[in-house]
Parts: C-alpha cells; structure tokens; sequence
RNA sequence: GGGCGGUUAGUUCAGUUGGUUAGAACGCUUCCUUGACAUGGAAGAGGUCAGAGGUUCGAGUCCUCUACCGCCCACCA
C-alpha cells in the first residue's frame, strides 16, 4: 500500500468528483430499478425505505434550515441503502404561488411594470421564464450538500402530473361535498391582493389604540337623520369602543350582551351611525363580553369575522366599504380613495370635529399579518373556495388513535391532535396568477339561457361547452388554489397519482417525513388528510420534527436581518462533510448557529483525514487484501482487543440512536469513538508494534488497523459521504484483491459487527488509561519535562488491577514516558514519593523525584476527609435496609464493592500520610 | 387568553426507563512543534443542576407551586 494522502483535507477536488461518479451511475435510485432486482416490487416483506423531501420554494436558495433539513433526509437515506433496503429520497420543488409571482412582479417593476400591463397569459410566460433561469438554483445547492436524491424522479408543483393530480383532487372532494364557494370573512392582503388562508396570516402583537366614540340614539321625532338634526341630540348617545374607527362606515347594528343591567332598556332602540348618517339598531347578542370596552360592541358584518357571524344570527346588511386594495370604496362617502388607516386618522379627526370622539386609549392586541409580505391583514368579505375540513380532520384523528402516525419528538403530537380536533374550514382560493387555477367554469352563454347554468361546471377536463345550453363561451374562475392544495397531494402524486402507477404501488405509503415545526399544520396534517382520502392510507408513520436553525442572537436566520450564514460559503470554505456533521451534531435542539459552531466539523474531517494519513504510512508494507478478519481475537494485543469490542459496541449504539432519529447522540457517539478510541489511545498504543518490523505483532495491528478504519468509514458514510468515499477509495485502491468490494462505499453495507464486549480488555485498558494520566498528571504538576527519565511506583489494593497494570507495563512506560515501572501492594518499603493518588481509582503512584512534602501531606489530608465522606454515606445507604430490599440487586452489589474499594483506599491513604510524616 | 419547551461549568449544550463522586464541545490556565494531525497532543481549573416544597432508601431525572426566557396557537371589539 502507499500513501499519497496531502496533510490537509481538501474538499473542494473531491466533492463534485463523487457526487457525479454516485449520480451518474445511477445509485440514488432505488435497487428496484434494475431489472435484477424487480422482483423486490412484489414482495411485501421487504417494504422500501421511502422519504418525500420537504419541496423547497422554486425561489428559494439553500439557507441552514434546509442544510439541517436534508442533511438529516440523506443521512436517513443513506444508512438505510447501506442497511440493505431499497431507499428512495423523491425530490422536488414547490411553486410557491404568491412568493414566486411577488419575485417576478418585482423584476417587473424594475422594468416599471406591472402584471397588469403584460396580461395573465403573457405574466405567467414570463413566470415561467423566470422558473427555467433560476428555478433550479436549490437543487443544485442540494447536490454541493450531497443530498443523495433520485433525481430521475423529481418533480415540480406545476408540472403535468402533478397539476392533473391537483385537479382529480380538487373534483373528487367537490363530488363528496367537501368544497364549497361562498361568502365568507376571510384574510385578505391588500397588499397582495389575496386571500390568505387562516395558516398564512400570522399574528403579532402590535401596540394598537382602542377608540371610544359616541353613537347618538335616534328618538321618534328625528326619524329623518339631516345633519341638522344631529347637531340637537346632547347628551342622548351610547359610547362604543373598536380598535378600527375606519370600520365604523360598514356599521349596521350595535350590540351589547342580552343581560347587561346598563344597556337592557336599549335593545331595539336604534342609533344615527355618525359620518354615515344611518339609522343602526341596537341588538342584544350573547357573544358580547360586558366587561370589554363599555360593554357596547358596533358591528360591522363585513369587515369582522365575529361581526359577520353575528350579522348572519340578526339578518344585518353586509356592507362591504373596502376596495381589495385596502381603500376605501364608493360605500364609505366622503372617505373613498383614502387607504384604510387615512381613513382611520380622517375618521377619527372628523369626529373629534364633531364632539363624538370620546378617546382614544392605548392598547396591545394580536394582529395578523401577510406571512410574505407582512403586510397587515384585513379581516374582509369575499367569495372563496373552501374545503370542508371536519370529515377528512376526523379520519386524520382515527388514523392517529390506531397508532399509524407517530411523532419524533412526541410532544408535537398533541400539537397536531389540537389543531386538528379544533380545525376551521380551508380557504383555498388565492387572487393571483401563479398556481393552479380553479378547474370551475362558468357559462357566460346566451343570457336567454336556462337559470342552470349559473351552476358551475366543475371538471377533470377542460369542458368545450356548457352542458345546459351547449354556449361555447365559458369563462374559467380566475382564481388559483393556495399553494398547499399541490404539496398536501405531495407523497402520492409524486409517485404518479391519480394514475395507479408501477411507483405508486410500490413506495407508498413513504416511511418517514423530516421537517420543521413550522410547517406542521401547513403541510403535514393536510399531507395525512389527503393521504387518508385520496389512497386510504396516510402517506407515512413516522414524522420527525426536529430543531429550528437561528441565529447566535436567538432571531431567526434571515437574509434581510443580515445575520444569515450561507451554508455554499461554508461548504466551500470547510466542505459540506463539515456543514452536514456540525449541524446534525448540534441539533438535538433548536439550532443557534454562529461561523465558528462548524469548526466542530471542519476539524473532525481534517483529524480523520490525518488519521487516514497515519494508516496508510504504516499499511505501506501490508499485504491484507481484504477487509475481513482472519485471525482469532483472543491472539490480538489488547489495545486491538479493545478497540475492537468498542467498534462493536458503538455500531449497535448507533444503529439504536439513527433508528429514534436521534442524529446529534449518534454523530457525538461516533466523534468520540473516532477520535478519542481510536486516534488518541487505539492509534498511541498501536505505534510501538509498527516499529518491529516484521513481527506477527505487527501485522496483526496492521490487520486490525486496516479492518477498523474501513469500517469507520462506513459508519462514517452517512453523515461525511464525501470524505469518506475518498478515504474508502483509496484503502480500496491499496487494497490487493478487492474484487468483492463494492464500486463505491455509498452501496456498501453497513457494518455488521455485533456487540462482541471484551469486558476484561475494556477493564484493563482503563486502568492502563488512569494510570498513563496519572503520570502525566505528576509531571505537569511538577513542572518536570516530558523528556525526563522518571521512575514511578503504580500501587494498588485490588490484584486484579496489579496484574493488569504488570502485564501492560510496557505500554504503561511507554505512554507515560517512564524509564521503569513497578507496580506493588504497598508503597510502605517504596525508595520514592508519593505525589498523586486516585482513591477512586484505587491506583497510587509513586515518583522519584524532588517534591514538597508539606504540601503533598495537606493533599493527602484533604482526600482523607473525602474518602471518609464517601464511606460514611456508602455505609449508611447499606445499612438502610429500605435500600438493600428495593434497590435492584446489581445495585446493591456495586455498592458493597465500592465500599470494600474505598475502606481499601482510605487504608492505603493512612499508610501515605504515615510515610509523609515520617520523612 | 390557551398550550408547549427551556433554565445544568465562563459560553453553547448532552444527560435514554430515578441508582457510581453530573458529562461534552468551545473558551480559559500550564506545558509540548516527539515522524498522522497546531484544524494537533498532554494536564488542569471551573457546577449547592433557576428557587421553594413534596414523593422515594435514593431526585438533574417524577409531582406541585413560583420566577425568568423562548416558541406555537387564539375572532374580546
């Protein structure tokens, strides 16, 4: 073998090197696609491993959010194409209707103009125009991540079949009766100018006035409201309180609570609605809380959704006073063409003007807002789509109580439960271009034609006529559907549906979905809702909900608050290796992300590479051809008898971590077997058989070393694929028969080492790692340099750990740089000093050497005390006979030994002190 | 207003069903360029586990309350 390692890991040559070598041969598809392999499509026993990517926005750029996100998908992926199964990640991308047409307006504006000035047919030209420039920015960022997608079979929200799928989906529902169109409160944008659904308006708390205004009352004799007659009224009013004045122009009732003492008389009575000079009643309404404001509540039906439901129990008029804009219209007099909150200063000014304005007090309430633009949200009457959501919400709550989905971490499944028990139906039309659009038609006919057909034509295919009166002139609704109507459809229609394909019938139902908290009412529950509906089945029974990235200062990571890192930049500057195993390392929580937090990772890659390096120089004259160990274990030296149970033993503890998902404890779990086993004391220990050339000692390190390192790379392999391909090709490269290696380490297996514990190797190298550290312990305390010949004394109570430290003496001088050791019962007829000792290790050592006694005796003394605390407690817990009778025998067990240990100890300290004392 | 999460070393965080003397990384102090690695090695200092009660032989871990921080949901105008 020969090394031709450089000293530093460079990633920038081999990354792009491997991911086209593993793209182009086609190994992120599943092994089901070779013909080989087909039978697999048949067998039920051997379920797929399925995951549906979370499909980023076709605006989007890679940010750290989707680096945690489908670093986790490909470490998942990964691991269980290397566990046998077939794996398939689908990838793919979301039109994302209102962020895309608000990317491509404001390329327009730059032009200065609008999407009105180029026309439905022509803006949507250039959206997709824009889709083929840029769209594919986040899919190639995914590759730089090494995202091992099948990328064969991505797809796209607005493509063919999933367009075909939107539109069986939306039909179907309305043949169950689950969509409807109606008039309804709903979010309205105006800056957008779009309805929102309840989940895209978000609230904020904002520091908002609460307007007290005077409403006069009508009486008998002023019937007719001129201005005149207002001016006479005095003191006869009712005050309301409202947050928006403005909206007092769309009034048409004013209500209090039906047992309110104060107001009871006044029911029925009506009001002169100021500025508007209408004649309001006053209605009594349960809903009104008495003790809010003054107990008095306008209504205004079409600009609240509290009021309109109130209007709609009263029979009030809606009067709807806003333009989509959010100005004020031709309803709202004086006021038309003033934005709403101009409205708001003129209202309130002109009452003021008036004597009606009572005051105005501060207040905080929760306000929604656009979750793209964050423009205010106005509550506001209009003519949507709705999908009924109780029927599917319910069977989504059966699926749940039958156990078929499960959440990872499972606080989020009452999260989940609560949303859906308390589900509010789905507004899904959206008021723009890009998306969708509504498969309902109208007959704009013959106006002689019958009343049947002002009903909608819903339908799969684009109709040619009306099918009443057979017109040609149909007009589709302009409307889109919400984004979500396509990604909720996401896990199946991906895979071909509503055609029952090949892939349909095999992958699903998928197996896990990874994703944020974010979006969990978003996409998850509907993906559940629709899976339920569409295919009887929910689309996958593990949903993994992992951390939040944010920023250091807590913020959410955002290219506008300036404080956003780019995963490309870290990826070039320290490779994606670096970025994926940072983040996943990190992320056993909400994730705060600084530059230096991937330095974690940057030097994990650079000490394995090193590691690699060391392997190679010492494998140089090694002739093993395979990775596979022929040789019996109980021949091999310790340390490799040690390593070796703990490779097994790491392998089966992160096997169990990877499989509850839980990737931070199976990376750290794997860093520290890498570099603490393996690199610190396996490859220290391993050093001094390299230099007897050509003993059987030799070799067999050289076995072990070979074997383990392969090894590690595979464990490795999931979440540092490139790094480790690299390393693996070249161990496979050096190898001299590889014939049944695999062409590359992404389609090798996952190690199979079962636990085998070495118990007496693992004991006897921690003692042997105490005892190193004890020296160098003494040393550094002493000042003395690591190149002076010392001799030390290792004592210890217990034999067993003087027979271990006797045979392993060698090692022991060696690490610790000792001339000579000796290991004894006692120190009592010991030539040196005592300057350490670890009671709690049982291991003393004695050093020759120039030492202050004084000094060492108060330490001594100090760890007398200790130990006889420690004592005292164990006794006092063994003599509680509660404890021995309910504690579990191993437990008790451990205890009494520790006693014996300690009582042996507390021996060994007095005798130490005596010594002190006497010198 | 409702719900959820957090509070452990200077900092960022682990700590699985209660059971050795509570761990890691980074930072800090001291030493070391010894042939894999200074993006390194060795050693060390540093914590009454937010506070108060309770359950238990035993609590960082379970229960109750309090304080502070964060997130999500929510139609009191």
């Amino acid at each position: 073998m020969s090394s031709e390692l450089t000293p530093r890991y460079n990633s920038k040559d081999i990354e792009s090197k491997w991911y086209s070598l593993w793209e182009s041969k086609g190994y992120f598809r599943p092994k089901s696609d070779d013909p080989r392999f087909f039978a697999l499509r048949t067998q039920n026993d051997k379920r797929p491993y399925v995951i549906v990517i979370p499909p980023p926005n076709v605006t989007g750029i890679l940010h750290m959010g989707h680096a945690l996100n489908n670093s986790i998908q490909d470490i998942l992926t990964r691991w269980q194409r290397m566990k046998g199964k077939d794996a398939l990640w689908i990838p793919g991308v979301d039109h994302a209707g209102i962020a895309t047409q608000n990317v491509v307006e404001r390329k327009l504006a730059k032009e200065k103009k609008t999407r009105c000035d180029l026309g439905r047919e022509k803006f949507l030209e250039e959206v997709w125009k824009w889709k083929e420039e840029h769209g594919s920015t986040i899919t190639r960022q995914l590759r730089r991540l090494g995202a091992s997608c099948d990328w064969s079979r991505e797809r796209f929200t607005m493509d063919e079949g999933l367009s075909r799928a939107v539109r069986e989906a939306f039909v179907t529902l309305y043949e169950r009766g689950l969509i409807y169109r109606g008039s309804y409160i709903i979010n309205w944008c105006p800056r957008c100018q779009t309805a929102l659904s309840d989940e895209e308006s978000s609230h904020k708390e904002i520091q908002g006035g609460l307007y007290h205004i005077k409403y006069p009352l009508a009486k008998p004799q002023l019937a007719g409201f001129e201005k005149s007659a207002l001016e006479k009224i005095g003191e006869d009013h009712i005050v309301v309180a409202t947050t928006r004045p403005e909206t007092m122009l769309g009034d048409t009732a004013v209500a209090v609570h039906p047992e309110d003492p104060r107001y009871k008389h006044l029911i029925g009575k009506k009001l002169i609605l100021p500025l508007m000079n209408r004649l309001i009643p006053i209605i009594a309404d349960p809903f009104v809380d008495p003790e809010f404001g003054t107990g008095l509540v306008k209504v205004t039906p079409a600009h609240d959704p509290n009021d309109f439901e109130m209007g709609r129990r009263h029979n009030l008029p809606q009067i709807n006073v806003m333009n989509p804009d959010g100005t004020i219209n031709e309803k709202g007099g004086s006021y038309q063409g003033l934005d709403r909150l101009e409205a708001r200063k003129k209202v309130v000014a002109d009452l003021e003007a008036q004597g009606l304005f009572v005051r105005r007090d501060s207040h905080s309430h929760a306000v929604g807002h656009c979750y793209r633009c964050n423009t205010m949200v106005e509550p506001y009457l209009s003519e949507q789509w709705f999908v009924k959501m109780k029927p599917l919400a319910e069977k989504a709550l059966t699926a749940h109580r039958q156990g078929k989905t499960k959440f990872y971490p499972d606080r989020w499944t009452k999260v989940y439960t609560n949303w859906l028990e308390e589900i509010r139906d789905w507004c899904i039309s959206r008021q723009i271009w890009w998306g969708h659009q509504i498969p309902v038609w109208y007959c704009e006919g013959d106006k002689l034609c019958f009343p049947d057909c002002k009903k909608p034509i819903v339908s799969r295919q684009t109709p040619e006529q009306c099918p009443v009166c057979r017109s040609k002139n149909l007009r589709q609704d302009p409307d889109v559907l919400d984004t979500w109507f396509s990604s909720w459809l996401w896990p199946f229609s991906t895979l071909g549906w509503p055609n029952q394909t090949e892939d349909l019938k095999y992958f699903y139902p998928t197996s896990d979905l990874i994703t944020a908290p974010e979006i969990i009412f978003f996409w998850v529950a509907r993906m559940i809702m629709a899976g339920l509906e569409f295919m009887g089945e929910v689309p996958f029974s593990r949903i993994y909900i992992h951390g939040t990235v944010r920023a250091q200062s807590g913020l959410k990571m955002s290219k506008s608050l300036g404080n956003a890192i780019d995963p490309i930049e870290v990826i070039d500057e320290m490779g994606a290796d670096a970025l994926r195993f940072s983040m996943v390392m990190l992320s056993a929580q909400d994730v705060y992300l600084s530059r230096e937090k991937f330095e974690v990772g940057r030097n994990f890659t650079n000490k394995i590479w090193n590691a690699a390096r060391f392997a190679f120089i010492n494998l140089e004259d090694f002739a093993q051809g395979k990775a596979a160990l022929d040789l019996d274990r109980s021949a091999l030296s310790l340390p490799c008898r040690w390593v070796l149970s703990r490779l097994g033993q790491v392998t089966q503890e992160i096997n169990g971590l990877i499989s509850n998902f839980n990737l931070s404890q199976a990376a750290t779990v794997l860093y520290h077997f890498v570099w603490n086993d393996f690199c610190d004391w396996f490859i220290e220990l391993a050093k001094p058989s390299f230099l007897q050339t050509g003993a059987v000692a030799r070799e067999n390190t050289q076995k072990v070393l070979f074997y383990l390192l392969e090894r590690i790379l595979r464990l490795l392999h999931p979440f540092m694929p490139f790094i480790s391909e690299e390393i693996w090709q070249k161990l496979k490269a050096a190898a001299q028969d590889h014939s049944a290696w695999p062409e590359t380490i992404m389609i090798s297996r996952w190690p199979d080492d079962q636990k085998i514990q070495d118990q007496k190797a693992e004991e006897a190298i921690q003692w042997l790692q105490t005892s190193v550290a004890g020296v160098r312990d003494i040393r550094a305390r002493l000042a003395l340099s690591p190149g002076r010949p010392l001799r030390a004394v290792l004592v210890s109570p217990r034999a067993e750990i003087r027979n271990i430290l006797s045979e392993y003496k060698k090692e022991i001088q060696n690490l610790a740089r000792l001339e000579e050791a000796d290991v004894r019962v006692s120190f009592k007829k010991s030539p040196f000093y005592i300057v350490n000792a670890f009671p709690d290790l049982e291991v003393f050592i004695l050093i020759e050497g120039v030492i202050d006694p004084v000094k060492e005796k108060e330490r001594i003394e100090k760890k007398i005390v200790e130990t006889k605390i420690w004592i005292e407690s164990l006794s006092k817990k063994l003599s509680n006979e509660a404890f021995v009778r309910s504690a579990p025998e191993e437990v008790v067990q451990k205890e009494k030994e520790k006693l014996e240990a300690a009582e042996k100890v507390f021996q060994a300290q007095k005798e130490l002190l005596e010594l002190l004392s006497a010198s």
